[in-house]
DNA sequence: TTGTATTTTGTCAAAAAGACACATTAAGAA
DNA sequence: TTCTTAATGTGTCTTTTTGACAAAATACAA
């Protein structure tokens, strides 16, 4: 089967693709108390590997990865941004290769694959009900995973998400993490959990929530009814002139 | 002139170095009171550039960014992290072919040369007089350029350079501009000039003094004997461990 | 000796952060 | 219906940090 699939794939990779080169993409989502990555299972291979491809030779670096990030998640508009290019030698697919090799690989595949590759590390933040992910051609499917629960990886797939997450955390204050992990309208408690599942820390609500306000970029909205058996808190939407005003020059929250 | 240079330097380039991808490396300095960085001015054309250079088929990202620095700069201990890719289209040295195509470069330099290039953007920080900066093959000078008072780059080079300077200021906190900026000991003015110059942002003598001794990273040394006719300031020095250990956790300064 | 420039240190009020408490309220249980 | 529970909205009090500014100290020059 995968032999097939991805002779079919690597065909005329040399013609059309940057050789040596590839984007992968850490697609962040959030949901129930934790942040969430999009990772794809690798036909007949036992590992889960991230979202990727190859760039067209007449394309830039941030369209192939719009094109990559909609085709997995159907999603057109979207948030992302470079965070790094992984440059070690020897990383290449012979792992992958050593497994597939015997099931007959089309020269041209091998000869595509069997080199070094640098690759552009991205990160995307998604609202994880706005997405339909979609397997692509070489894997069977799709799934999120908690970023401290990762399965075994490819390659060093594993180190981008955690070295992905890193820069989120240190630049904060210049993502809108806000306004695209959660739903349009959230209770300040949502918020407050997003923040401290990204930082990696508790804190006080009270004190949370009156530090958010004097920012000065959230709408309260009428009250939420539904609910469980307690109190129902208030909706909130971000101010998004504000917002993105904030967010461009550092939204000073840490 | 060039042309014989460029064509010695190329001769060999396809079958050494990974194609369409190269380095560029924003060195930045500190003194009189300005944050520097070196560039070369290239034999018989009218821009400056970045000291950059290319990566061999089996060289990691990162040596051949120290390679680079250290031909450039004769220093080999050295602070230096990469920022980002410089992805877009059309990005290749046809500005530059045009000036030199009438002079005759061989075509082997040529057919290196005129396609796309990726470049990956690289910052590293050096005590300036330590230095001696050294030209390349192709650049008949090098000097140190206040960041603010860039001459007439080549491509995209000045863009890169406020790119490096932003990365910088935004994470000012997890870099040890201090250590590798100035020299050994230095002034409590010169610290918060160099931080000044940094965040470009102009702060009271008193408080950035109390502020940066609670950080606890700061040995103080002698009275400083020589000088000019006012009351002599301390000297003081890093304690490297404490400094090394809060620059990993972030700084807290800002 | 006096003046000047700059450093060192201190003060004081305002703002922010941290810890915590108490009243409120929606839903389910008794 | 009333009570209980769990989470929310809000407030208070103390401690810490910031910001603005000023007085004292001191090295050299005139």
């Amino acid at each position: 089967m995968i032999e097939k699939h991805m002779s079919a794939y690597l065909k005329d990779a040399e013609e059309l693709y940057l050789p040596g080169i590839s984007v992968d993409v850490v697609i962040l989502g959030y949901t129930e108390n934790a942040l969430r990555v999009l990772l794809l299972k690798l036909k007949e291979l036992d590992y889960w590997a991230l979202p990727g491809g190859f760039i067209y030779k007449d394309e830039d670096v941030d369209t192939a990865t719009h094109r990559i990030v909609q085709d997995r998640t159907g999603l057109n508009k979207l948030f992302f941004n470079q965070f790094q290019l992984f440059g070690k030698t020897g990383r290449n697919s012979s792992a992958l290769l050593d497994q597939v090799n015997a099931l007959g690989l089309s020269e041209e595949a091998m000869n595509w694959l069997d080199r070094r590759f640098l690759t552009v590390g991205y990160f995307a933040l998604v609202k994880i009900d706005e997405v339909v992910p979609q397997p692509d051609i070489l894997s069977e499917r799709c799934d999120w995973f908690p970023v401290d629960q990762l399965p075994v990886t490819f390659l060093d797939h594993g180190e981008i998400v955690h070295t992905a997450i890193e820069h989120v955390r240190r630049q904060l204050n210049y993502f809108p993490v806000g306004l695209n992990l959660l739903p349009e309208k959230f209770t300040m408690s949502e918020l407050q959990k997003l923040y401290e599942c990204i930082l990696n820390e508790q804190m006080d609500r009270g004190n949370f929530q009156r530090k958010m306000l004097k920012l000065d970029i959230l709408v309260r909205q009428e009250k939420l009814k539904t609910g469980g058996a307690h109190k129902a808190p208030f909706l909130y939407k971000f101010d998004i002139e504000k917002y993105k005003y904030k967010v461009k020059h550092g939204i000073g929250f840490i």
